[in-house]
DNA sequence: TCAAACGGTGTACATATGTTCACTATAGTT
DNA sequence: AACTATAGTGAACATATGTACACCGTTTGA
């Protein structure tokens, strides 16, 4: 019989999981707080979570496998974000602007995981640097394909869009630490972070738009 | 009298400045090994540096201390690498390809500064992380001087050689992590990580050629 | 030649860590 | 209503950590 006990609002599945992914918070907010995930404990993030030390265990393995948990998550959050920018509309205007005020939002939105892979991304374990790496290779890949379909640039093969796109990624990444490391209510420099990063986007399309793929030497 | 004791080679300062030097040697070679400054502790670093851990503190205050002096050191790395692109005489035939093999092998020869660079300019300590930023904000303006010295772009603002500068220099350290990530006698994966490298700068340049301060709309 | 300066050592201690084990309480099952 | 599985607890452990302190031996400078 499946009748819930009245002592409790949630299955006990749903409650393991709440705690697990209280876990998973703790982790991604104490890295916010500055440190590398390397530079956690596990007591540390039981803490964080509410949770006694022993209790780790009924849920991960040991810190490394908390830490793919949370690439994992992360990579769930980037696909959400082209699922959105595909399907917002565009204004016909400025595309880039526009996408771009699309992931400030998003950023914002998901601090937390944004944070983590762009910081573990480069250092830290060599286990999740590489799961983060192939997280970020397959969003990569996806948003050639959309831009494929398109069709806003017919005459690159596709290696040519994915490496494009390759390009255009690590740049959203690198512009991620230093948008969410902004001081909150200094909209003036927020709006000059804002306009570096899409002069920089704007200008990765624009080498796309003339780039062969025989393209010879610029200054030659 | 400045008469050398017989009982050692060097001075008494010059021994102090070998164990600095041993102990932030040390922490480097941690990092290398997988782990994220925040993850180092006092006492591994003193180990690995073949000392006892109260020594630590005649060097350095804390670890923040020698994480500063880290970044110090890794910058002075990045200017020589700017000095010694410079004094390479250019082959007149591809630039691009040219400069991307001297990085390619001064990495080689700075691999672990370079580790701490592109892993701790995402993650880790804030305060480590702003000086690494003003140390490759540094390196990235003059980065930007030389190339207005080549004048090789003369249309371009200097604000908008700084943009493309700082993007180029972006590129370049995200690549430096999957450089040094290469499995050792790997030649064709490597020659394909330098191709793609070399296009995705090639594509930035194309793009300066084709700048304008009042660029619009790619697609409009 | 001698006293001072000082880099490095060894001991010590309070605290934090990862992991174990036996336990409690209760949701799920029959 | 009785049974079982299991998420979370609490005490305990061996080990690791940051830092203080008194100490030693050599370099330094007069």
């Amino acid at each position: 019989m499946s009748r819930r006990g009245e002592g409790s609002r949630l299955g006990r599945d749903a409650r393991k999981q709440r705690t697990r992914e209280a876990l998973m918070e703790a982790a991604l907010s104490l890295m916010g707080a500055g440190k590398g995930f390397t530079g956690l404990s596990l007591r540390e993030v039981t803490r964080e979570a509410g949770v006694v030390p022993t209790s780790f265990y009924r849920h991960f393995k040991d810190m490394d496998d908390l830490g793919l948990s949370l690439v994992e998550a992360s990579g769930i959050r980037l696909r959400r974000l082209l699922r959105e920018a595909r399907k917002q509309r565009v204004p016909g205007e400025d595309i880039i602007r526009h996408s771009v005020r699309i992931y400030r939002d998003y950023l914002e939105q998901n601090r937390l995981h944004f944070y983590f892979v762009a910081g573990e991304r480069g250092g830290g374990s060599p286990l999740i640097r590489a799961a983060i790496r192939a997280e970020v290779s397959h969003f990569s890949n996806e948003m050639a394909s959309d831009l494929r379909h398109l069709d806003l640039f017919p005459q690159l093969s596709s290696a040519s869009l994915r490496m494009i796109c390759a390009l255009v990624v690590t740049t959203m990444l690198n512009a991620a630490v230093d948008i969410l490391d902004l001081p909150k209510n200094q909209p003036q420099a927020e709006r000059e972070m804002m306009d570096h990063f899409v002069r920089q986007i704007r200008l990765i399309f624009i080498g796309a738009v003339h780039w062969r793929d025989a393209a010879d030497v610029v200054g030659g």
